[in-house]
RNA sequence: GGCUCCAUGGUCAAGCGGUUAAGACAUCGCCCUUUCACGGCGGUAACACGGGUUCGAUUCCCGUUGGAGUCACCA
């Protein structure tokens, strides 16, 4: 049994996608389940899309999720180099391509823009189809090298009869098998001298002895023209896996616009490392239990590509929401504050107890950025509609929390531990001695030093944050807007 | 439009001839509670349709319908 190699081969054209990551992610379990190597390899044959810094962020997106590759550009296995450009510069696409040449699998096209232009036949959906007509295969070897020798601007173009099927294996689709005729003569190598992904990518697969290729299945039907070029090499093909397309709510291919369709956006969100890799190896994948809380070691022992599923997944982001949740309760205290802190930050300017305000929003939110909705109002008083005294449950109206508030206040006053513990036993004391219902004057108290229907915390746990002054400033405007309120 | 793939609740999904068709998110209700949330309990909700094959189809085959992908000197 030879050692599974699997590699993850982006393109330096910009952020992250989640498709992409998702990609390298199972690349990255398939060949470590297996106990296998993971590569990477930089595909930057166009040069027209190359963004500078991509690469970069293509190395601190796999550092920061963990999927660290065994071999790459940075990390030579023996199979340089990882960069398809320097790759390029040793000439190997031009050998192969001559090669094919020569086997009648390939041949020069000296066709210009106009020329093809003309070929087009059809426009469907806004985009012009055409099928190469084959014209330059019926030059000679004569013109050809006058061609050449003129220094005319040429292709390689692939050689694909006109009769016959062609069929390849995946893994998961089983075989699939098309007519030759409506396979395009594709472009192997542009007039540029770059290679297209198409070709570079067999080539290279080979070369680096790739013994699994995995990729979204939007390759699916291009396939065949692959296996056509490990075939006229008389090159053993490798195991393909094509994996389900993540798609938006609409059940499109994810793009750009989706606005959280790249790994930076999700972090930008809030969402952590974890959460995220965790959510998208379940797209499209399921364990054999109902498990779905994994870190990457627990998926990489989990991982069987058997079980990755054929149909499309709806990338959700409100799954991702609760599951981003659930990585923040159990994250331990410290890392979230680290987190949590610059969001606390921005909201809270006042010398407020933090790490106190934080513990209290850490079981309550799901990504960061909902830190500020909570905890927005230790920071100022909002302006609030008295009839936010009265709720059923507790029986309260803006009648009896006035009356609450201005027994309670003098009590306050008085106080001079202002910890939550006194604070709650000082309360329920007098709650008991009226005969109350702890709602019943917790309520109105809460209402008045938060402003809000809903609060991370209890009453004196606010009372606490806020401190003896600020409470008492509240609780007087408070019982100052119910008499207002009443006249 | 040609070709290819896909088809279990709103979403992710188990299932691989015989099940009361799991589970999770979302949603709804109840409980808990110093509000909301968390947590606990429970409810609503699915095999696209039509033919076969079979003693028996969600499961196998064919067709229909629906959806998606792809048809570049982009990857």
């Amino acid at each position: 049994m030879t050692k599974i190699r699997t590699r993850y081969a982006p393109s330096p054209t910009g952020k992250m996608h989640v498709g992409n990551l998702r990609s390298a992610l199972y690349e990255f379990l398939i060949a470590k389940h297996a106990g296998g190597d993971f590569m990477l390899r930089i595909e930057d044959t166009d040069q027209e899309r190359f963004v500078e810094g991509a690469t970069e962020i293509i190395y601190r997106t796999l550092d920061k999720t963990g999927l660290k590759h065994d071999e790459g550009p940075d990390k030579d296995g023996g199979f340089g180099p990882y960069v398809q450009s320097e790759r390029m510069k040793t000439g190997i696409y031009m050998k192969y391509a001559k090669e094919l040449i020569e086997k009648g699998e390939a041949y020069y096209c000296f066709c210009d823009k106009e020329r093809l232009a003309s070929l087009k036949t059809e426009v469907v959906e806004g985009k012009e189809i055409s099928i190469y007509d084959k014209h330059c295969l019926g030059l000679s070897r004569e013109e050809v090298e006058a061609n050449l020798a003129a220094g005319k601007p040429f292709v390689i173009r692939q050689n694909i009869p006109n009769e016959g099927t062609t069929t390849f294996h995946d893994e998961l689709y089983g075989d699939i098998s098309v007519e030759n005729a409506e396979l395009d003569d594709m472009i192997l190598i542009k007039s540029d001298g770059y290679p297209t992904y198409n070709f570079a990518n067999v080539v290279d697969d080979h070369t680096m002895n790739i013994t699994h290729v995995v990729r979204g299945n939007e390759y699916l039907s291009s396939s065949p023209k692959y296996q056509r070029l490990y075939d006229a090499f008389g090159w053993e093909s490798p195991v393909y896996i094509h994996l389900p397309l993540i798609t938006d709510e609409n059940h499109k291919k994810l793009s750009k616009r989706s606005g959280h369709s790249s790994f930076e956006d999700l972090l930008e969100q809030g969402f952590v490392t974890e959460a995220i890799v965790n959510y998208i190896a379940l797209l499209g994948w399921s364990p054999e239990d109902n498990r779905e809380i994994f870190t990457l070691q627990e998926l990489i022992e989990q991982f069987d590509y058997h079980r990755i599923s054929k149909s499309p997944a709806v990338f959700d982001i409100v799954k991702l929401r609760w599951m981003n949740g659930e990585y923040l309760k159990a994250m331990d205290f410290d890392t979230f504050y680290e987190m949590a802190e610059p969001y606390l930050k921005e909201v809270l300017t006042k010398d407020l107890d933090l790490k106190k305000i934080a513990a209290m929003v850490k079981t309550r939110i799901e990504v960061f950025p909902d830190i500020a909705g909570h905890v927005d109002f230790f920071q100022e008083l909002p302006e609030y509609d008295v009839a936010m005294y009265t709720h059923k449950k507790m029986k309260t109206n803006t009648e009896s929390s006035l009356q609450v508030l201005k027994e309670v206040l003098p009590i306050l006053e008085a106080q001079e531990d202002y910890s939550n513990d006194a604070l709650y036993q000082t309360l329920v004391k007098y709650v008991e001695e009226k005969g109350y219902k702890n709602g019943f004057v917790m309520w109105p108290i809460r209402t008045a030093v938060s402003g809000k229907q809903m609060t991370p915390a209890g009453a004196t746990e606010i009372l606490e944050v806020l401190g003896k002054e600020e409470s008492l400033r509240r609780i007087r405007k408070g019982i100052e807007l119910l008499e207002k309120g009443y006249a």
